[in-house]
DNA sequence: ACGTCATTTGGCTAAAATGCAAAATGATAT
DNA sequence: ATATCATTTTGCATTTTAGCCAAATGACGT
């Protein structure tokens, strides 16, 4: 099968949005951190300083997305990355900025 | 050596500059056209309704992400991408997108 | 039912991104 | 020197995002 580069509108919309959540420093930590598994939000919280309700937009930034997915357990909520497999694009990102 | 999913903060500034840039459905096209190779500018015009002042702007923000470089040939400018590796990342999203 | 803890949501303001239109630039041709 | 073509830059209006604070929600203990 011949490999195109190119994508329908709506994997380009899905695409993007990936991205684009991605595209900010605090949230690619966030990430990062779900890397090592599962994380309750108040440990989350002391990674920085921001208010929590700061901390919480952006997660669901992030949940939006599809990159994360939380659950509940007792008082704490917990947020775990959707597909590990994401994390691969952190490698191939890191390769990326070593090129150059 | 120990592979930590954690970066340095001024590596976490440039990967998120990286993925912003690429947030955007106009860009991610853009690149998913350099993928094909070096493009004229007048060539990427044709793939959007879009002012050129406008896509002239998308194309600098790729190129400050340093995802794209240019050069004037004559009247044209074309545009290529600085690493191709890049479209690794696009492969792995392509994944995530999969897996879901 | 009431209080408390953990988190989200609403309301607001400031900052950044998007996009068009018009002016500026750079290369080439006349 | 002037005109033209291709592209970028500037100026401005509109929309989106980021962040804080305060109020709301949900789970639990008393």
């Amino acid at each position: 099968m011949k490999r195109t580069a190119t994508s329908s509108k709506l994997s380009v919309k899905r695409k993007s949005e990936i991205f684009k959540a991605l595209g900010h420093p605090t949230r690619l930590q966030i990430v990062e951190k779900l890397a090592e598994g599962e994380q309750c939000v108040c440990v989350v919280l002391e990674m920085f300083d921001i208010d929590m309700s700061t901390l919480s937009r952006h997660l669901s930034v992030l949940k939006n997305a599809g990159i994360v997915t939380d659950e509940r357990r007792g008082k704490n909520i917990f947020y775990s990355l959707t597909c590990p497999c994401i994390l691969d694009m952190f490698q191939c990102l890191e390769k990326v900025l070593g090129d150059r």
